[in-house]
DNA sequence: GAAAGATAGTGAACAGCGTTTAATTTGTAA
DNA sequence: TTACAAATTAAACGCTGTTCACTATCTTTC
């Protein structure tokens, strides 16, 4: 009754895996994901999932660049947008994402890793590639300024988004006004572009 | 050789267990701190810690409750100022304070309690104390603006300077001068301060 | 001063965690 | 069919937060 081999393949299995600890994740927060629960979502045994991963960490890691993942495809749809509009949609779309996955949000940029492990390239990729998609439209609304300063005010102005982004997905804002994250990262926007103008 | 009853008072076992707790956080960072340490680093038994705090959580509130104490202490100095500058270096000493205490700042924006514990209202008012001094001089600034407005522009500007210190502990912002963070910081409260011109 | 009561303090126990390992089952190849 | 290699498991280790019966200590009362 044990031990099936030909059932699934790694990949398969790896993939069982990270959709079972998602969906773990989703209804019981971060704090209840553990890799005995895992294992036993898909079937299978604890010993198993160490032959997928190579730790907590690694498992923690790759939910986490899944994540990333679909954070980006949410924000290509406003690609082709007039710049302005573009980085206004990007943040709005970062904050709606935010607020309709909290728990892979929450386990994305709070994930507490022992010191001694790096965070892999992969995941600090995805999210130069965030930063990247930010400079475009950026460089549009600036034309004269020279590359460096705009990829320093495409830092400047998407950590700004990120900091309404994680205070109000711990509602720390202390605004009843549920919408008022919303018109705080377009008012940022605005005035920090309108900013430049000077 | 156990159970001295009259060697402490409650309420300095109490701070006993907090410095030694904030101690073993510095030293080992927070995934390293435990109730059996923080209890061997005072002397006593985990059991008595017991006594002190209601549980993990309610030590970890109380670490961030004087971590934030520290923050506003840090800030305070820069009461006088004029606004502009005041903003400025509210937001650098909110950063210096971050780089500084990189340990107890990942503890105070990051320790996951579980869901059903809600966070003590003496945290949320620390907080709230900060955006409310970050209202005055914005206030000073923006004379022609409802009180409604500031309050929005306060936690909008301060949730940026937010946003570029959690970044920059973390080291995800991608620049490898040291001085950018506070660059950023300054260039987003001039950009954003100067798009309220318009 | 002795007895009784209250309480500070202990340490073992419990359930859970991440992780490792010896042993076992399975599939494949000789 | 036998031998080998790989997948899978169960048990174990050391850690975690938390509880609880028990003991030692202090304080109060007689």
């Amino acid at each position: 009754m044990m031990a099936r081999r030909n059932d699934h393949s790694r990949d398969e299995l790896q993939q069982m895996a990270l959709q079972a600890a998602e969906r773990l994740l989703d209804e019981q927060g971060a704090e209840a994901l553990s890799t005995r629960k895992i294992a036993a979502a898909i079937g299978y045994s604890v010993g198993s999932l160490y032959q997928l991963f190579r730790n907590y960490d690694d498992l923690c890691w790759q939910i986490n660049s899944r994540t990333l993942q679909q954070l980006l495809q949410a924000l290509a749809p406003h690609d082709g947008k007039p710049p302005r509009e573009a980085l206004k949609a990007y943040a709005l779309g970062y904050l709606q994402f935010a607020g309709q996955q909290p728990q892979r949000w929450s386990l994305l940029f709070e994930h507490r890793s022992p010191a001694e492990l790096a965070t892999p390239v992969e995941l600090d990729g995805a999210i130069a590639q965030l930063f990247g998609l930010i400079e475009q439209p950026l460089a549009a609304l600036l034309p004269e300024q020279p590359a460096q300063e705009i990829e320093l005010a495409a830092r400047t102005l998407w950590s700004g988004v990120h900091g309404v982004a994680v205070l109000s997905s711990k509602d720390k804002l202390f605004h009843a006004d549920p919408g008022s994250a919303g018109r705080m990262v377009t008012d940022l926007i605005d005035r920090y572009l309108d900013g430049w103008r000077g």
